[in-house]
DNA sequence: TCCCCGATATAGACAATGTATATATACGAC
DNA sequence: GTCGTATATATACATTGTCTATATCGGGGA
């Protein structure tokens, strides 16, 4: 409970640091009771203000929704992070673990993940901070690709991803977007429960290493650029 | 103005259809006004009939909203077909289009597509006309996927998709859900701006045929089963 | 033919929410 | 210390989902 810390940091008028309480609160209404419960009333009532004390950090509902959805992507990214950081020297696995770690974000998170890409959220332009949170993670996953692209994808035709050079395709800029497209799509949909099984970390983890699997076999052959 | 043609209708009680007038009404407040507009006393309005009336064919709103995205569904299966329909012989290509014509649809309708993948439909268990429409639009991707297998990936290492005959992935059930799950993300993510572009009709077939390229090559060379 | 019952639609009410306007309070600069 | 401004409150209103009770229509059995 740091909340109570107050009266120390710069912006300490009233409540002390309301934004981040709020945001805090947020978080905490999601993941416990789903994104229809995340409403200014709501996390109002959770930091002891009044109904109206938010509209002084957020001009309507849609801003604390993107907040909260921003810190939401930032815990993505540390999850990503997470993933790679044991594995330094080898750009391929770090790449795949990463798109696992992706996907079992998802099912492990999975308010926060629907909240991240809600329909509300359509439009990220007009919310600048989710806006760059998003592209911190977007960055991770294409750093990770770039990397294991510069080392190269493996040689072995098939197989699971081991380290290895070989020709790189030319959409250098395409692949990263189409890689998160798969294993985003893969999170969704066994979400959903679409694939007919229990949305489980075991099950993402499988999909997210086959998937992964298929595609850089794909990038190995590569695309006749 | 079909909606005074009642009493003709097996159903013909007081407003005469009344159930799909305000899915009908759904539809059109969702494609106009998001859907966030998409609200059961909206309907009731735009039916012209009190605001409780809706209560005697929905439970509740979230009923509406599934019955409305399963009409939706229904949209994106017709336009599975057609985009499949003149290639009869070509069991790869229509794959292909296939998945081409789902990242179009989305583009092309994009309020529709974000309500038929909305978090307040989490548990399409819930509601069967949903769980039923979704399963006949994933039963058109894994059929086209079905057949292109028996005949084949392409043999020629790379290039644009081809018809030609290769051996088969062991895992027949999950790579359609891979599949889907890559166009899908394509979706998502092109709509949600997050190529950094405008999501286009154009930019979905680049992306979506290029990513149907990738996906092909990874198949063709098979996951070491 | 008439009546009655269930399916359908209405009326009114209530709590919750987003948001507008007006007002109060406290911090920090002068 | 005074004052302006950032911050928080109080009050109010329209909109929504949903509950309870009531009204109306239309067809099946007497």
């Amino acid at each position: 409970m740091p909340r109570k810390g107050r009266r120390k940091d710069r912006r300490g008028y009233h409540h002390g640091d309301l934004r981040n309480a709020l945001v805090g609160a947020g978080l905490q209404l999601v993941v416990e009771e789903g994104l229809q419960a995340l409403s200014l009333r709501a996390v109002a009532r959770a930091a002891g203000v009044s109904h109206m004390a938010p509209y002084n950090h957020f001009p309507d509902r849609a801003s604390l929704v993107a907040a909260v959805a921003a810190e939401a992507y930032d815990r993505l990214t540390s999850a990503l992070l997470e993933a790679m950081a044991s594995l330094r020297g080898q750009p391929a696995r770090q790449l795949q673990e990463a798109g696992i770690a992706y996907v079992r974000f998802a099912v492990e998170n999975p308010e926060l993940f629907r909240l991240m890409f809600s329909p509300e959220l359509a439009d990220t332009s007009a919310h600048p901070v989710l806006a760059e949170a998003s592209a911190r993670t977007l960055s991770v996953l294409a750093g990770a690709m770039q990397r294991s692209a510069s080392a190269g994808p493996r040689t072995a035709s098939t197989g699971p991803v081991t380290e290895a050079s070989a020709p790189v395709t030319g959409e250098a800029r395409v692949v990263p977007l189409i890689a998160w497209s798969m294993v985003h799509g893969l999170a969704v949909l066994l979400l959903d429960g679409q694939f007919g099984e229990p949305a489980t970390a075991e099950a993402a983890e499988r999909y997210a290493r086959l998937a992964t699997d298929l595609m850089w076999t794909g990038l190995r052959s590569g695309l006749g650029g």
